[in-house]
DNA sequence: ATATTTTTTTAGTCTAGTCTAAAACAATTT
DNA sequence: AAATTGTTTTAGACTAGACTAAAAAAATAT
């Protein structure tokens, strides 16, 4: 399998996890940044080895083979996330392309003693399920803190946007991954949050609040 | 910067390391198990680019620029093994074929924190020297068994052959590095030695003493 | 129901890196 | 010195994966 079709695969994976429907040529390339074109083409590549089901103009799912591999992609990129973040200590915002390299690593026996090596993780430093070696997911239920009630208390447990401009504020907010949360206030006019972070009283637009996951 | 540049660096790096001459497009398309026609082609890239003093018919050899590229590859390389040796606790004789994937990771940032993380080491797990974040390589004088006249002891610091058929064998006549090895006989008929590894006499042929670093 | 717009596919082009076959050059032998 | 052999380069073809532009199909609007 080619770097290519590696991250023709992991994107469509991400893409089912939202919208359950066929996925669309476009949406592919919009979120790939390239051309539907040349979607097509990948496409058909892939359904000719049985990892998607593809049908002209009409979208494509992956197959059980395909879901699969799609699955240790993400486990490999998740897997190694976690060991820049733990091991050698880089922030979580600045991992995310280290990782789009990395899992592209040929090696199940690399993994595995890596997965190992981390004392076999769970959760990537974005709160994201990994993956293990049989492709099975443990999802804990979690909550956007957008879709939460006034005077709810919960844990921050992941976030939605892993972008490295998100990440950041999170950092100057001194919201982390074990953060306890509260909603003091909803603003209905804006849809802001006033929160309170451990000790902490601080508000928050709806766009924060919306990729912030809480249990 | 491409993997396939990179590898051809690197091959070009570790001939000049043994022949002082300018290296051949013949030589090259050999170690890459490539054809001499391909080789043309990317020495007139790399030269393109000044990586390489490249004149037709006449070879190549690394410039300035060339040779520190060429240096931060093999350091890559050597602390992947590394770390996978100490790390991960994979056999010296399963990490080469893996180094070479890993070594075409793009990020200076993280293999600058995988040093530190490894505590700096200076040697990788086959006695090869890691050249250190500028280039500068600390090299110790070490001879081949085949070298070294009879009655004399040192301690085994390294292998010339790094293929997992040696390495194998080494394991299986418990040669490691750090082994003390004491020459007791050379047998002039066949050039086969008679050695003491540790408390242990073994006999190993000419081609084994050939491969094994002595200091 | 037809026209328009959007999406998707096809057809053809491009680049990097490989290859084969042929030509050019260099080294060796006679 | 000429002929042979070996090495290297050139020329042209191929593949993967991208692209543009045009055609086809589907979705939407009139």
């Amino acid at each position: 399998m080619t770097f290519s079709e590696e991250n023709y695969l992991k994107t469509i994976y991400h893409l089912m996890a939202v919208s359950d429907a066929d996925i669309s040529t476009n949406a592919i390339a919009e979120k790939m940044e390239t051309k539907a074109s040349s979607v097509t083409d990948m496409l058909k590549k892939l359904a000719e080895k049985e990892l998607v089901n593809y049908i002209k103009y009409q979208g494509v799912s992956l197959t059980e083979k395909g879901q699969l591999a799609a699955k240790m992609i993400v486990r490999k990129h998740r897997l190694w996330e976690t060991f820049l973040v733990e091991k050698l200590d880089f922030s979580w915002d600045e991992v995310h392309d280290l990782a789009e390299q990395l899992e592209h690593i040929k090696s199940e026996k690399l993994i595995n003693k890596l997965d190992d090596f981390l004392g076999n993780p769970t959760e990537d430093p974005h709160g994201d399920a990994i993956p293990d070696a049989s492709g099975r997911i443990i999802k804990i239920e979690k909550q956007l803190l957008s879709e939460m009630e006034k005077n709810r208390v919960g844990i921050c447990v992941g976030v939605k946007d892993t972008s490295s401009d998100f990440l950041k504020y999170l950092d100057k907010q001194e919201i982390a991954l074990g953060s306890q949360i509260e909603i003091i206030e909803k603003e209905s006019f804006d849809s802001s949050f006033r929160i309170r972070v451990e000790t902490k009283e601080i508000t928050i637009s709806h766009k924060i609040a919306s990729n912030l996951y809480i249990k």
